[in-house]
DNA sequence: GATAAAAACTGATTCAGATCATAAAAATTA
DNA sequence: TAATTTTTATGATCTGAATCAGTTTTTATC
């Protein structure tokens, strides 16, 4: 496994470990009676980034960014679909405030789950534990291939990283609706806004990708995946 | 908690957690079997980015680095002082091979565990399950600590804060046996090496540290803070 | 203790990418 | 449908920090 290779500079996660399979039937009713599930619309926080944790989220549907508040700028860590767990570090001893905040970027329906129950899961079942810190080292890999990708390559590698990995990894098709603004691109690549639409246009006219109002298509992946190597 | 406070861009961890310490005793017993302690000298390389993990390793006295390979130059993600674990992102599900190169700064020795017992562990001891959970989230923090100091803060910040995390956290004192280079310092500041020489001398001829050959020493703590604050 | 090699240092130059200023287009809201 | 706000776009300018080209100092090796 190559850390540099865009596919680990991807801003979301490959699999959807289903921990909760490991859980015992009178496990998963006490998940169930210890949940409330919420509905987002468009553009609102599921989390702020230092507030009291008293739940683990689950996304169930929809799409979403985490990121870290910064003034002026955010710094989005992780653009997450459907199915996937959020807030996992919350359940860090002695700290049980989020590290980062989170908000939809489509309507959204969120499972939140006390994080007691939650912690008292992992304490009891090794199994769920062990599911949980696969999930967690997943996240760890991201984490350090997004690191060298936003330390070391430059904007053309960063951005044609970003757009591969919406093409492969989230939306799984070369054609996607992208409801991210470009000043989310740069928020996510690191860069700034005009940079990022002064590189989008370059792709443009490169014909290596085709933008029509929201819609954006890769046309050329082996020039982008070209780019991403190159940085 | 703040993230962008310099003590989570810090290039370490902050706890030793004990986590063998749930263990039963035949657990112990299990881990001591099958386990070898490991002499390294200085300089030495510990494991390798992208090589077979057949074991986890737990500093047991040294100083190492723990960096991502590049071309030409590294990224080193944590400095990490005696009493930690070393390659728990290994034992990731499906990809049992380590994500990261460790090399020593001083002569360390290193207890190398099994990686397949410490997988055992894992799935068959809660207790110890949650204690890995909370150091893999504790890295995380840090991780997400460091995304933003190196993607935001410019070079006096970024310095700033290296040189505060080496002193109150890795050497515990305001003055220190510094064993890295000053490309070192680079590599894990994300700035060349010239940017390095360049603004340790202006923190030295502004009185904010005191360098004497391999020793250096905080002057104004107040100073250092604030540069960190400020980026 | 001489020689080689690596690390530390310094100044000049270059450049990637941010910032600024401003305009056009699109999306909201009234 | 007009008015307002947000987003996208484009060119000009500026600057932080890398790169380059050296020299000096320290460390390692013979």
């Amino acid at each position: 496994m190559k850390i540099n290779n865009y596919e680990n500079t991807c801003a979301n996660f490959i699999h959807t470990t289903p921990c909760f399979d490991q859980l015992t039937e009178e496990e998963k009713e006490l998940v169930e009676k210890n949940q409330v599930k919420v509905v987002y619309k468009k553009g609102e926080n599921i989390c702020k980034q230092g507030s009291f944790a008293s739940h683990i989220m689950f996304l169930e549907e929809g799409l979403v960014k985490v990121y870290l508040e910064g003034n002026p700028r955010n710094l989005i860590l992780t653009i997450t679909p459907s199915s996937h767990l959020v807030g996992l570090p919350a359940i860090y001893e002695g700290n049980n405030t989020f590290l980062y905040s989170v908000s939809t970027y489509v309507d959204s329906t969120v499972k939140m789950i006390d994080i007691n129950i939650f912690k008292q899961l992992i304490r009891q079942n090794a199994a769920f534990a062990s599911k949980i810190i696969n999930i967690l080292n997943e996240s760890t890999a991201q984490a350090y291939g997004r690191f060298f990708c936003l330390t070391r390559k430059q904007l053309h590698g960063r951005l044609a990283d970003i757009l591969l990995c919406l093409s492969e990894r989230i939306f799984k098709s070369e054609q996607f609706n992208l409801p991210l603004s470009r000043n989310d691109l740069g928020e996510l690549t690191s860069m700034s806004t005009e940079s990022v639409i002064r590189i989008m246009k370059e792709f443009k006219d490169d014909n290596l990708i085709k933008v029509s109002g929201k819609t954006i298509k890769i046309l050329n992946f082996e020039k982008m995946y070209k780019i991403s190597e190159v940085g």
